[in-house]
DNA sequence: TTCTTTATTGACTCGTCAATCAAGAAAAAC
DNA sequence: GTTTTTCTTGATTGACGAGTCAATAAAGAA
């Protein structure tokens, strides 16, 4: 029973099923049997839709960083003034859909891709870049010169926070991570100059 | 021409080489036999001193934590006053012998590993205590209750920040970690109470 | 209708790898 | 000098997995 116009929604779910599956297993040591059986269909048609292995890694990275990017999108359309931006863009990094299991083995294996696969790399520069340039268009109206340094820390800290909360078997309060980044805004923001 | 005596150094050849090894590949898709390859022996021989993959993964990871310890513990040996002793505890982290590829392979692929194996979830959590107390007993005699927070935000940012510098290409300043991490260091000490 | 395109899979190939084991060889113990 | 312990490996097993392919089936085009 083949339907026309399959790609698009296979895709979809075999993206969706590489996420799953390696929040499940933890690293990237995920069968293409196991994604595609996840993902109710042969892992023949995965290859088929796919060609290997590391293009399912691929879009599974662009998936994850899209959905983050859409989310900081969302959060700074509402946001109001320099101040409310960068706390709209520092509470999206903590979002409660950024802690689900699935999500973190995600960004942590990519991290592990980024050092070898150019491809990865990229994308994670894209991100990076992306937070910084955000940080910086709120930052510099306020600061001015001291902007670049505010952002390398911020965005350092927001990554670091993550890891560590990530990582922290004990769920208890993602919050503690947003209000450590608002601390270190203050600070940045309303320090004298060093 | 069995010397006896040879478990420590073959247990030791191991575990550099799989260090190297996890360097080389950039994750841990390395096999017994390549590792062994490496450290001159044969695949069994592997196996016959540690038992398995998995203990020869995390004799590694203790042995890369022990040396970031000593490392600290060295600079710590020197350092003067709880400010330099902060200081010396920052610059640890960033030394260059932490920004060898393999020592970042390492890192990264613990951070993986720590979400479904306890014993490294268990010394990733060691490092994690270590850090934050050595942090603490500098910081409270500087700062009271701040302390806390303060060590909270200066361990993620050097975790964060060494996590951005060890992904990026460019090996343009290591410095730069450190002295984004002093800048902090220095408003956590300066700062007026909130 | 016939042909082409899209969708789909089971079966198969080819390779790899962790772990085991039997056996050899040298030192030490008796 | 025999026995035991330590060290070492080649060969083997058993399993698993990526990618290919031929074949089937439906939908649209000609």
């Amino acid at each position: 029973m083949p339907k026309l116009g399959m790609e698009p929604i296979r895709r979809a779910a075999l993206v969706k099923a590489t996420i799953d599956e390696i929040g499940a297993v933890g690293n990237l040591d995920v069968t293409v049997s196991n994604i595609a059986k996840r993902a109710g269909m042969s892992s023949a048609l995965a290859h088929h839709y796919f060609g290997g292995k590391d293009q399912i890694f691929l879009a599974a990275m662009r998936h994850t960083l899209t959905h983050y990017g859409a989310e900081v999108r969302d959060a700074l359309r509402t946001a109001k003034g320099h101040r409310g931006r960068l706390e709209a863009i520092i509470h999206a990094g903590f979002t409660s859909s950024n802690f689900q299991p699935e999500v973190i083995a995600a960004w942590l294996n990519f991290y592990v891709l980024a050092q070898t696969s150019p491809d990865a790399h990229r994308l994670l520069r894209i991100y990076q870049r992306r937070l910084h340039s955000n940080l910086m268009y709120d930052l510099r109206p306020l600061i001015g010169d001291r902007a670049e340094g505010a952002a390398a820390r911020l965005a350092g800290l927001i990554d670091g926070l993550y890891l560590r909360q990530g990582l922290s078997r004990t769920q208890a309060k993602q919050s503690d991570a947003t209000r450590h980044v608002i601390a270190l805004l203050d600070t940045e923001l309303g320090g004298r100059p060093q």
